[in-house]
DNA sequence: TTGACATATTCATATATTCGAATATTCTGA
DNA sequence: TCAGAATATTCGAATATATGAATATGTCAA
C-alpha cells in the first residue's frame, strides 16, 4: 500500500511541520509580509528564511507578488492554513481509554 | 526566536506527517484496532509498523490497552487528530492574489 | 514447560533535512 | 553604468529520519 495522494498530504504537512515555518504562517496570517520583513519578525537569517519559504512554496501553501524590489508573501491555501494553525496552535485534552470502553474492531477478541 | 511551544507543535505535526501514519490514523479514527489487524490493513511490515506506532506514543497521539496478547491502540487526542485528518485529507483550493489586492503590512512600501 | 503468536527493540545503512557560509540574481536609484 | 538593497541558490557538514534484518520479550495454549 503506497498510495501516492497520501504520500502528498504527508509531504503538505511535513512543509508545515517545522517551528520555523509555523513562526512564518503565523505571522502570515496577519497579512502579507515582504521577505525582509518577515526577517526582522522571526530572527532567523536571511538565507535560512529563504529556503524556508521555498519550502512552502513547493507545497504551494504560501506564494508571493513582486512589488518592485520586494516580494510579499501570503498565504496561498487559506482555508487549509488557517485551520491548521489553529487547531495545531491550542492545546488539545489527551484521552486514556480503559479496557473495558475499548471494542477493538478486528476479528481477534479474547476476553468479551 | 527558539519558542518551545512552536517546537513542540512543530514535532506533532512531524509524528502525523508521514503516509504511513496518515494511513494508521485514518484507520484508527474508525475504530480501535490491535497490531496484527493494523498490519494486515496497512501492508507495512510488523517492524516498520512497531515503528510508526512508537513515534506517534511518543506524541501522545495514539495510546493502546492489553487485551491479553493483543495491543489495541486507539487516539489519545481525538479532537485533534480528527480535525487534523478531517483537514489534511480533503482538497483545498489555491488562491492567487493579484499586486493590486495585496496590502503589504510592513513599514515598506513602493508605490500604492 | 514448551511452542507459537503478538509485539517491541536494536542495529546498520540509506536517505532526507537543516543550517551556515558563500555566492548569484534582480531591481532600484543615483 | 554602478552601488546597494532584497532575495534566491548552491554547497557542505551535521543531524535526523526511514527501512530492513535480526533479535528480544511477553503471553497464551497445550
Amino acid at each position: 500500500m503506497d498510495d501516492p495522494d497520501l504520500r502528498r498530504k504527508a509531504e503538505t504537512l511535513r512543509a508545515v511541520a517545522h517551528p520555523a515555518r509555523l513562526a512564518l504562517l503565523r505571522a502570515l496570517a496577519r497579512g502579507a509580509r515582504c521577505v525582509s520583513d518577515l526577517q526582522k519578525i522571526l530572527g532567523v537569517s536571511q538565507p535560512s528564511l529563504s529556503q524556508h519559504l521555498q519550502a512552502l512554496r513547493r507545497e504551494r501553501i504560501v506564494d508571493f507578488c513582486e512589488d518592485g524590489n520586494l516580494r510579499c508573501y501570503y498565504i496561498a491555501r487559506p482555508t487549509l492554513i488557517s485551520a491548521l494553525c489553529g487547531l495545531i496552535l491550542r492545546e488539545h485534552k489527551v484521552v486514556r481509554r480503559p479496557p473495558e470502553e475499548i471494542r477493538c474492531e478486528g476479528r481477534r477478541r479474547r476476553r468479551g
